[in-house]
DNA sequence: AATAATAAGCTATGATATATCATATCTAAA
DNA sequence: TTTAGATATGATATATCATAGCTTATTATT
């Protein structure tokens, strides 16, 4: 992702959280962009290692949990529990507030999308879910997949 | 569960690692056991002092680990990554290999069910997936929801 | 400027998980 | 029936992921 459209998004991220009555501080707007210049999804060590590298003072992990908390909150970022890693939300300036949102993780490369959950599979695991005496929640989908440049490359 | 149910799916558990060529140990056994009569998933630290309570030698968490990754790899057991947890798997004994196990999880109180994903929604998946340039790997789906006991009582 | 609210820092600690090397047990061939 | 090989388990150390609780700094509001 290029910088000018990283600059948009994060103006976008000001936004929602100033209507919010919350505040993207330096700390949290950095950690996002970090975020969202990576590639692949990142653990809170690796956030705070890359931050401090070019920071002047370095970020204590704990700050990052903390800073991370916050964006998850907001909706600005997620975290992935199949791998304990972070990634930055790919929907903040579409304005799309999927009730669902779903990952398709590279199980090689780690690289991973931020797709939108369809109708249909929404309407059918709601339906599934309360055939079995469960109501819906917050929830996320992660799936394990390969990518094609991975299933190329073992193949 | 009833200890005779658990002795069926024991059973069924030792046909299908032989089948395999591999070996449901002692330990390995009552590992499986001590899943199969939880309502509850339960972390590899709770597993450990479970065993260890009623054992007259406790058993390293790391001996636990391993065990897990063991009935993990013979789909005897799942590990649910939202909550590093474990849960015996709810098909030993009726044969199925599902795809894909889904589960519903209540985030209130854990109690955790796995059902069958359908059909439609396996299709669905996969052309989400196929779509978004990966393929669909060996997955799994982890659903946090309410129970609706759980419900009731918040409500 | 004073105060309250929010954010960030700091230290300690807990929880989860893997790596590595040693030992024990089982299996099957010599 | 011994020996060798494979598999399983034990023991220790360490890596990785995460929270708690308290202190200090910053920001917003009066």
């Amino acid at each position: 992702m290029n910088k000018q459209k990283i600059d948009s998004i994060i103006k976008k991220a000001e936004q929602i959280c100033e209507r919010k009555g919350s505040r993207l501080t330096d700390k949290r707007r950095d950690i996002l962009e970090i975020l969202l210049f990576s590639k692949n999804p990142l653990s809170a060590y690796e956030i705070s290692d890359t931050y401090s590298e070019k920071a002047e003072k370095p970020m204590p992990t704990m700050s990052v949990y903390r800073i991370l908390d916050f964006l998850e909150a907001e909706n600005l970022a997620h975290k992935l529990s199949s791998t304990n890693k972070y990634v930055a939300c790919s929907h903040i300036d579409c304005g799309h507030d999927y009730e669902i949102p779903q990952f398709l993780i590279c199980a090689e490369c780690q690289t991973t999308s931020e797709v939108a959950v369809s109708t249909i599979i929404y309407e059918e695991l709601n339906k599934l879910v309360s055939k079995a005496g469960y109501t819906l929640g917050n929830s996320k989908l992660e799936l394990q997949c390969l990518c094609n440049e991975c299933s190329a490359r073992t193949a």
